[in-house]
DNA sequence: ATGCAGGCGCGCA
DNA sequence: TGCGCGCCTGCA
């Protein structure tokens, strides 16, 4: 690992808040100087903006060029996104205005897969204290300007763990599932490399459910996260909650069934389904609190 | 203080 | 296939 600086300029589409805000990461943290740093599996990274310019900079293995080219998804167009999705109605349009600077990061699949299983019936600032936790426990240490910082667990650190190991980190019911799924994977009967070479996004998933605690939900954010599947439209309850406030209309919120939800995505928004949903949520976080 | 949070797996029709 | 229910835990 050595430090490296990067500074970008006129990047479209590319604001902080927007990017770690959107509910695709759990590693990353704001500073008081407005500046986010995270551990991604490569090492430590600081981003921050002044003006035109995005500056990286951290403590990475391999290149910074072309880690931060494929984590951030700069080879993307988001704004041809932008386009295809704004002319549906005014309400994608205002989404989009909302989350403008919004782009679906690169992570690791393997991090993904678990940090998703952690995700089920769990909120934000618990999930990404057990990751942290299971991160220090297990993880490779990073020492940069003077902080510690530990990588996400390769498949061979996290399975030092037991499942009493990883209730004490405070999982939850979800020891046995996180410790199943690390089995599974461990001893080759998920093969993450071929998953990542398939090409068919149904094949992909139909892999993925035969994991202990992925069920449609995190398969979808596994997938969109990980995969760069745009076409998997992740389901939680503000996705449900903006999809039927803006499109479906059903007086009872909980009778809207996943099934219609999913039509409805598919329908609007076609193979895209997963960049929509991505502006959907982050508006629907900040402007449907109850 | 009960309910709730980026669901899943199970049992049952 | 499609439903309802229980589940660790921390926080308001």
């Amino acid at each position: 690992m050595k430090e490296q600086k990067l500074i970008l300029n006129n990047i479209d589409c590319f604001e902080l808040d927007h990017i770690f805000d959107c509910g695709q990461c759990f590693r990353w943290n704001k500073q008081e100087d407005n500046s986010y740093i995270g551990v991604i599996s490569s090492g430590v990274l600081r981003v921050s903006k002044s003006k035109n310019n995005i500056i990286f900079e951290g403590i990475l293995d391999g290149d910074i060029n072309s880690i931060v080219y494929e984590y951030f998804d700069l080879g993307t167009d988001y704004n041809a996104f932008k386009a295809q999705l704004s002319v549906l109605d005014n309400n994608m349009k205002k989404s989009i205005e909302f989350g403008r600077g919004i782009r679906i990061l690169n992570q690791d699949l393997w991090e993904m897969i678990i940090s998703f299983i952690i995700s089920a019936n769990n909120n934000i600032p618990r999930i990404k204290g057990i990751i942290e936790r299971i991160s220090k426990r297990v993880g490779k240490r990073v020492e940069w300007n003077g902080t510690e910082y530990y990588l996400f667990p390769t498949v061979n650190e996290l399975s030092q763990l037991s499942i009493a190991n990883l209730r004490e980190l405070g999982t939850g019911f979800r020891d046995k599932r996180i410790f199943n799924t690390t089995q599974m994977i461990l001893n080759n009967e998920i093969n993450l490399k071929n998953l990542e070479k398939l090409d068919d996004t149904e094949k992909i998933r139909e892999e993925l459910l035969k994991l202990d605690g992925v069920g449609e939900k995190v398969a979808d954010c596994i997938m969109l996260f990980a995969l760069k599947r745009f076409d998997s439209f992740p389901i939680d309850v503000w996705v449900r909650r903006v999809m039927n406030t803006l499109y479906i209309h059903n007086e009872d919120e909980t009778k809207v069934s996943k099934k219609d939800i999913k039509e409805t995505a598919n329908n609007l928004f076609g193979d895209i389904q997963g960049v929509a949903q991505q502006y959907l949520f982050y508006w629907a976080r900040s402007n449907l609190k109850i």
